[in-house]
DNA sequence: AATAACTTGAACATCTATGTTCAGGTTCTT
DNA sequence: AAGAACCTGAACATAGATGTTCAAGTTATT
């Protein structure tokens, strides 16, 4: 067991934190009570390696969720979201859904198994672009403001959600939703 | 144990029917992992008894949320929808959150013990509703026939669970949350 | 008041998943 | 090559919940 350790891991030590994360990702994704058991064999690691590198099945989530949003977010936040702030949505929304819409399963186990407070706290790299983009929406008059700023960022995740279920429904083609998203919430932003 | 009873049941029994019920619906709501011993404790019922009447956890679940479900589905049967689209949407977002705005929190506890398709069958109900007024709307020409029918109501469900969200945060005062989602649903369901 | 329906707490039987320990085997690293 | 870091399966301890059984007590119903 590795325990507490300060420095360097060793390299095959690295390489199973990546399998196990890679696996907790895909398992929780498929079924969102996936057990630790399901995980570890998945992994192709023992049970035990696993609750070496994570104390337990809680830590392995939330290590989990943080890495799929922060490799989100290291993308969105790369992205230029200037000019008009209706094609800076349509650019941000696209973007979000190519590299969270699949992981919406993922976001939901996490949902089951971590306290709110830890979920919103995932929320909130990517919720402060979103925020900004609305602000500056508002700021240049094409993003309506007789609603409250939160709610319009609500709406925004609550969209993504929705056709993340219509995808896994079968309803709704994957290549399709990102461009109906865009649609829907830029219609949802602006004034009639 | 009451066990397979064709004819009426006993004036107690259906009373603590109903308690269990009432109680099953507050405890879920409150902890969507409520166990059956703290409704049954809830509902000042022996947990035997409450076994009595529902087989197991699921059944009792499952009874909780078509019985609110019904009990809203009732009230919005009874809407007049006719008129201008947007006016109904108006009347039947308004009603819809007063009626189910609370009861989210029962929906998602549901969505944690049942399978996805038997939650799908108690939204049914309403989303009749919902796609009826869709359709005329886009009849009329005032709702927008560019995107999928079913969407537009996938994002109806999907925007009030978000004000539900909001609100359970303390984001979002309860009474203004109605007119909010009814003016956010009215901006996406028409063209800008 | 008699009977059948209903309720009750306590105890029991499972079951499933988590998390830990151990003794011995691999694989990095220097 | 030597030692440390790491991995492993098996076994164990625990815990919490579900669902069932029982024997005795209540309550509604006719």
């Amino acid at each position: 067991m590795p325990a507490s350790h300060t420095g360097e891991r060793r390299a095959d030590a690295r390489r199973n934190i990546e399998s196990i994360l890679d696996a907790a990702t895909a398992c929780l994704a498929a079924d969102a009570d996936a057990s630790v058991a399901d995980i570890a064999k998945a992994a192709g690691v023992g049970r035990v390696t696993l609750y070496g590198h994570f104390p337990s099945r809680a830590d392995l989530i939330a290590a989990a969720l943080d890495r799929t949003v922060d490799h989100a977010s290291e993308l969105l936040d790369s992205l230029d979201l200037g000019g008009d702030p209706r094609d800076a949505l349509r650019v941000l929304v696209q973007e979000a859904w190519s590299s969270l819409g699949g992981l919406v399963a993922l976001h939901d186990a996490a949902a089951r198994a971590l306290p709110a407070e830890r979920l919103r706290r995932a929320h909130a790299r990517p919720m402060r672009l979103v925020e900004e983009l609305i602000a500056r929406g508002r700021d240049v008059g094409v993003f309506r403001t007789d609603q409250p700023a939160g709610w319009l960022g609500a709406v925004f995740f609550s969209t993504i959600h929705a056709a993340a279920d219509e995808v896994h429904r079968g309803q709704l083609d994957s290549a399709q939703a990102g461009p109906l998203v865009a649609s829907t919430l830029l219609a949802a932003y602006t004034l009639p």
